[in-house]
DNA sequence: CATCAACCCTGAGAGC
DNA sequence: TGCTCTCAGGGTTGAT
């Protein structure tokens, strides 16, 4: 499940070994509807045509490719991946969505096994991005501003970290490892959190999300992309196996319907 | 405002 | 072997 590392694994990618830059779009094939959010496809593939990949960036969780005249997003939910390639691939194509076709040859295909991921071709990104939260790793984000964040929520602090429109970025993988890091419980109510506390989360989201940049990212389930960040985590995925820190087993719980992985003695309740 | 459930989907793995 | 069932989860939507 692409998260902002892995997202940021991708966008590199694209612009250094796949080096989609400079490349025109000379024709697209929607092999799927719906993963189209917007237009509709033969406008999508009218107004595509022809246009020029200028940059390719990240905002959260959205990969944003800037072309000629518009923007196409890609968001990659759960199963979504992208590919460039050239001629003949022996690449599995079945789940291919959306093709882009270039000038050169080569091709860019997103392929999307569970159909949950989502593009747009749209003349303002920020139409998309909506109330989209802070990126974590912005500097104007000071550990002052992030403690008073957490004191305006009464949420707990494992949803509230999984709220995109609060910070952009943060998925369940690196949630569970950040509070962990932090000793911080993840059902613990946001504005009970002391700021000391907000201080060493903040610390701990930097410290994990930059890790996984650093690993390429999570390679699990069926996506991989060659990261090695999953043989690194210290609670996701490890419930019922003893913590590297204090031997306590590892619980798992659910969360504002989500798999939450923590150490009851690491981090324990606030009083 | 916070919480919760349903929904969108496929395929892996468990159980029989 | 092969069937059925459960589960995984990012984000949106609608109800409580």
């Amino acid at each position: 499940m692409p998260e902002l590392p892995e997202v940021e694994t991708i966008v590199r990618s694209l612009r250094a070994d796949a080096n989609i830059i400079g490349k025109t779009i000379i024709n697209s094939q929607v092999l799927w509807q719906r993963s189209l959010a917007v237009p509709l496809p033969d406008v999508f593939q009218q107004q595509i045509k022809g246009q020029k990949i200028l940059a390719v960036d990240r905002r959260g969780k959205f990969i944003v490719i800037h072309l000629t005249r518009q923007y196409l997003l890609i968001h990659l939910r759960m199963s979504g991946d992208i590919f460039v390639e050239t001629g003949d691939a022996s690449r599995n194509n079945k789940h291919d969505r959306v093709i882009l076709e270039f000038s050169d040859g080569s091709r860019l295909a997103f392929n999307d096994t569970r159909k949950f991921g989502r593009v747009w071709l749209v003349d303002d990104p920020e139409s998309v991005f909506g109330k989209l939260g802070l990126e974590p790793l912005e500097e104007s984000l000071t550990e002052q501003c992030f403690f008073e964040m957490l004191g305006r929520s009464k949420r707990q602090i494992k949803p509230l970290l999984l709220d995109q429109t609060f910070l952009s970025g943060l998925g369940n993988i690196y949630t569970d490892e950040s509070l962990f890091i932090a000793g911080i419980h993840p059902s613990t109510p946001a504005y009970l959190i002391p700021i000391d506390k907000a201080a060493d989360l903040l610390k701990a989201i930097r410290a994990v999300l930059l890790e996984g940049i650093k690993r390429n990212g999570a390679s699990i389930d069926w996506v991989y992309r060659g990261g090695d960040f999953q043989n690194h985590f210290k609670v996701y995925q490890r419930g019922g196996e003893p913590c590297y820190t204090c031997g306590t087993t590892i619980e798992r719980t659910t969360l504002g319907q989500r798999s939450t992985h923590f150490c009851p003695r690491c981090q324990p309740r606030i009083a």
